[in-house]
DNA sequence: ACAATTATTGACAGCGCTACCATCGCGTTG
DNA sequence: CAACGCGATGGTAGCGCTGTCAATAATTGT
């Protein structure tokens, strides 16, 4: 197929570049670097462009320019609402920016991030938001020769990547647990599934407030890697109170458990929180309209997602923040669930 | 950047043709077309590959080819978990794929479905997967021009643009009601949020089954066009049992609805089926366990994107489907909270 | 007024890959 | 035995854009 000069029907830069009257490059820099500009040639540009209705090839810009344009963003889990509101945060800042999202999913398998940091790294992204601080020696290696802006969401802890974003998930959860305590609650069991790492860090923060009291007791604690679901929780809570009867108090690693414990309550009449106060975390939207309300420990994962993209855009175009641990905290709230029955 | 032949360190397409014996377009062939080749080159440049650890790149091949492995995924909304678990069918069945998915959001704007489309044309991906059948005329036109597969998915009407997998929210509304009808209940209330097409379909099977039972009264119809929460579904309630006292069903176009008029039963002392059945849409997970279990329709999400994903790649490949529709159907999940009390 | 400096602009070459067509070698046929 | 067909392979020439650096125009200081 021999191609005229200029094919019709194809715009490329280079019919912009002659329909303003400018050499290709300049076309080229308009995009790139419009303040290099004079402003004569970039309002020829800018119409030249509008009128044809030009659309940059995004892939022979990357041939050429060793970069891409694409922000990747790794997360286990699809499923889990968690991480939908840290989605839309990220996509809701990443739309007014040049900037594209390519989201993987792992599964809470580590070797699947391992491999998929390893196609990020060579499609070159100018940006990586990945989720956690656990990762593989391997990865953590890809991730430093990734010469790109990383930001770690989730959670926060020593040494980051580079950006991190989250909150400490041992402090909520201690927090959580010295609410429960300061109820004159003695016997708190702790329910938990997936137990991937953040959830661990939850155990271990429940664990330590519990000891501070004096008050731990292996008994009271019942987990799985089982997927985290509202049945789960259901479930859970029954072999917990099978084992262990005179529990007082239950902290679940997550609000679908803890819904899930107070549909079980309801179903063998136990009062909440007459008999058993119910605390969960994350404070979905649910937790507020339950019957009793269910308190829970609020994150801030749409302000998360926002503050990744934010943060990776801003490192791309060399704007690094002055402090790349970002700690966004979160909020006990405190409801009927685990207070004295108001009735 | 006067460049030598073989940049050291750089492995391309070149360097594994080199290694294997062949000319570079013969390796090239290995990755497009690789039955063309003979055995013994095959497996030379197959080991030089995996010698090397050659990673493509993929903005020279889509230069060179014209051609994008991209398949661009167009959804409302990314904390519906509806979408999520449609999402999730997608990218398991894409990851053992060459293709990459590219996910964007609408937020239910149809302007923002339409920019969106226009900037999947420009880009050229090999197929493409949007939710819904009423695009604007405007995106209509593009999805039609669009030459590459494009599937359209969640529900099933006439026309499609080219593939279509989902399925029937009327006659699934139709069948709920039909159900509710069955147990006795007479004054079937109908709440809806967001009142996107689909929930518009799911409001005309409510209305035509109960024109046909000759109960149609708009007294029994709230709707509001916010997004849909748990707690917005005991405000729907509220609203009407204040507006229409006597009635003894409530039909909520989703979960999250039906759970928060069972939240707002239980507060008010309202029981449930005995005073009021509900039944929800979409069947997620929780609906089992709740205290009543909740009836609800039962739509099969993952298996959509599964179904989805895999009939565009197809498609892409050559491998038309023999029928363009694909109906999922669905399951009317019949729990404790529409039918008669068993204590 | 003239050199020195800075803001704009352009020419050239090439990013890594693939489309197209030519070529080669082999078995088959009249 | 020449001609033919076909599958396997290679050569050439870009895909549309940008990095580098040189060239030019505009600005300033002494």
């Amino acid at each position: 197929m021999a191609r005229k000069p200029t094919k019709s029907g194809k715009i490329r830069l280079t019919e912009v570049a002659k329909l303003a009257g400018v050499s290709p490059i300049t076309a080229s820099r308009f995009f790139r670097n419009p303040d290099a500009l004079s402003l004569a040639k970039r309002e020829r540009v800018d119409s030249a462009v509008k009128e044809l209705g030009y659309v940059p090839n995004l892939a022979a810009r990357a041939l050429a320019s060793h970069r891409t344009e694409v922000i990747g963003v790794v997360i286990p889990s699809l499923t889990n609402s968690v991480f939908a509101d840290v989605l839309r945060g990220i996509y809701d800042s990443s739309e007014q920016s040049r900037y594209s999202i390519q989201l993987t999913n792992t599964r809470y398998s580590i070797l699947q991030e391992e491999k998929m940091l390893r196609l990020f790294r060579a499609q070159k992204p100018a940006g990586l938001i990945v989720t956690g601080i656990n990762q593989t020696a391997e990865s953590r290696a890809i991730l430093e020769t990734m010469d790109c802006p990383v930001a770690q969401i989730m959670e926060i802890g020593d040494s980051p990547v580079d950006m991190m974003i989250g909150f400490s998930h041992y402090d909520a959860s201690f927090a959580a647990i010295s609410h429960i305590l300061e109820q004159g609650r003695r016997r708190i069991g702790f329910l938990g599934a997936r137990m991937d790492p953040r959830v661990q860090r939850r155990f271990d923060g429940y664990r330590d407030a519990m000891k501070a009291a004096s008050l731990f007791d292996p008994n009271l604690v019942v987990t799985t890697t089982v997927p985290t679901t509202v049945t789960l929780g259901g479930t859970l809570f029954a072999d917990l109170i099978a084992k262990t009867p005179d529990i007082d108090a239950v902290f679940c690693v997550n609000d679908d458990l803890a819904l899930g414990v107070l549909f079980e309550c309801q179903r063998r009449q136990i009062s909440v929180p007459g008999e058993i106060a119910i605390v969960g975390f994350n404070d979905l939207e649910f937790m507020a309209s339950a019957v009793p309300s269910l308190t829970s420990v609020r994150t801030n994962r749409y302000e998360m997602g926002r503050h990744a993209i934010t943060m990776v855009i801003d490192a791309i175009e060399g704007r690094r923040p002055r402090e790349p641990v970002l700690d966004l905290g979160f909020q006990l709230m405190i409801r009927e669930s685990s207070t004295p029955q108001t009735a």
